[in-house]
DNA sequence: CACTGGATTGTTAGCGCTCACACACGTCGG
DNA sequence: CCGACGTGTGTGAGCGCTAACAATCCAGTG
């Protein structure tokens, strides 16, 4: 009695053509907004669209026109903020422009994970990607593998052959340390990101460039992975300077390469009696929506992470649609938020 | 002099064949592992495939057999922790399976974001997908909405007809106020979530129900919006009333619905000069990497959100293949973890 | 030595769509 | 009144693949 096949298949083109009276042609033309179709026509289509249900096959589409409209991504860590706020920028930027986007999270470094990653990326056609791996490794690792599609990076290709978006990390560093100088600290310490990152190295360039500029020599720099404990064994160190209070450099003024390091440095320093910042000022950098009530909240250096996403979609569609001009950077600027944890405060 | 078009086209199964001399169905039969293929056969069309570097065209593969080995993800706000983890668990469990995840995102609450998000994967042909929208309206209108492909809410479904996977809120909820009231307080305050998150009404529901079985009247519910301003506002109600003294219930504990949220109830306590636990016990919800090292170390409940990402995909795919049994809620146990924000430490 | 049956391989027909082209109409100028 | 043109529409081919079927080969069997 009802008609067998009918909740099997979607509704075809032709499904629609015959609907409508027209040819499955015509449908395509009404679909891709062509102006030679007649009004009356077109919305005949259109009323049998509706009727039916029908939808485009994406699959069939691609076939033909050899385009996916599908957008890779590649990250290393989607957890922390600001790679999950720069897919969510780029996320919403790519389906403005009627892309997919595809997330791909790199299995913790292994030697061929991102070749995977982009391995498992062109199986599925993506027509370009996106690459939040900010690892030197990972960076150098692309440079070799010359994937079969566009790839942009997001705070990695510096220098390198390969187009890009990326903070100004050295900026946002010279303006905290800038700031710290400004505040009457006689030198400001460091504690590093890893070695391996390039939004680490770049933070302790700008970090290490203020010092000499101001006939500073920067103290020794204290490393940690960006977690709060790597953080608060760094601050444990800091802590034991400042109390032992001799050696070369006085301790008043850390910079932090990150906010969740802060945390964990803040922590150690309260834990060993010392003042924030009284005794010792401390600056972070991205700016997490915690970091303003940290204790004391926290000095800082605002990424505009959704403007990093849209800007490097931007920059991959350029690439897909072959407008791209070169090898582009594009650089965004970072804004130093200054909070209590660097404020020598009137009370207490 | 070289070839023509070899750069332009990327190579298709039927040139492999003629490269190893076979037809194109062998080729077919190698690349999908057919069992009936000898083994010389295999490995000269192998050796083509290799030489060609070919691969095959996903698109005609999706077209012919209907399946586009892809999976969507729609997803709150991928910013905050818990979302960002899930996605992460999700999206390696899929890529195991051989799928792809795409995620969109919604754009903040609006009324036809659900349905513009569901649409926007529709379009691309997903075969199934995985909602992180914990809002009761989300979910409601997910149900509502009836989209051609299977769904599997994260946090969602209770009750609903919806196959979904969560954590046991409620049970989180009551380990805490367990815990707190085991620690000798005579009653737990809570700071809430927002009002439509069906995690935030659990979490109440679970703090409620073991006060009630203590034979202890709840006390006024104080809200927040997840983030850690609105619970710096929540802290100073509750410091005033701690301070205040009179009143009903003491202020001594308070279980904050989120860790967030507990940094601004830590913040707020200690600018009224209250000390944690000393004075008034914190917990908090999720258990954030940075939750160790609050000021104090906060007392809180973890998600396995990777389990949970697994689980979701797992329960997807028993849909997606048919194969599901039913409409199946499958339940993650938390596990609470107890920090300094409620001990009551011997010294200061 | 013809005959059966499994293993191996080839042939054919689409999947649903877009592209290139062909065709039917007008309308207009010469 | 005829050809050139522009508008609207239909026709055919084919994107690269898989599924169904057909064909072939080579044992082993009676």
């Amino acid at each position: 009695m009802t008609r067998p096949t009918e909740a099997l298949r979607p509704p075809t083109m032709a499904d629609v053509a015959r609907e409508a009276g027209v040819s499955h042609q015509t449908v395509s033309r009404v679909l891709s907004g062509h102006p030679n179709v007649r009004a009356t026509t077109r919305e005949q289509v259109t009323a049998a669209i509706e009727r039916l249900g029908y939808r485009r096959n994406s699959a069939a589409r691609a076939l033909v026109t050899r385009r996916s409209r599908t957008i890779g991504v590649i990250a290393v860590d989607p957890t922390l903020y600001g790679p999950a706020s720069t897919l969510a920028g780029l996320q919403e930027a790519a389906r403005d422009e009627g892309y997919l986007v595809s997330t791909v999270t790199l299995r913790s470094g292994g030697g061929h994970a991102l070749e995977d990653a982009l391995d498992h990326l062109a199986a599925w056609g993506v027509e370009g990607a996106v690459a939040i791996t900010p690892q030197r490794s990972s960076v150098q690792a692309l440079a070799r593998l010359a994937p079969p599609f566009p790839v942009v990076t997001v705070e990695g290709s510096h220098g390198l052959d390969i187009p890009g978006v990326s903070l100004d990390q050295e900026l946002g560093a010279r303006l905290v340390t800038e700031h710290l100088l400004a505040t009457g600290h006689e030198t400001v310490w460091h504690v590093a990101g890893p070695e391996d990152w390039l939004e680490s190295a770049a933070r302790t360039e700008g970090w290490r460039a203020v010092l000499e500029e101001h006939g500073i020599r920067p103290p020794r720099v204290l490393r940690g992975d960006w977690s709060p404990l790597s953080g608060y064994h760094a601050g444990q160190e800091l802590a034991g300077l400042a109390l032992a209070g001799r050696g070369a450099a006085p301790v008043t003024a850390a910079f932090v390469a990150n906010d969740q390091m802060a945390l964990g440095v803040l922590r150690a320093l309260r834990e060993a009696g010392i003042r924030t910042p009284q005794q010792v000022a401390v600056a972070g950098f991205d700016d997490i929506p915690e970091a303003g009530f940290f204790p004391p909240p926290l000095t800082t250096v605002r990424q505009d992470f959704t403007a990093i996403g849209r800007r490097s979609i931007q920059l991959l569609l350029e690439h897909i649609e072959g407008t791209a001009a070169g090898v582009e950077h594009v650089v965004v600027e970072p804004q130093l938020i200054v909070r209590a944890s660097t404020r020598s405060q009137d009370g207490a």
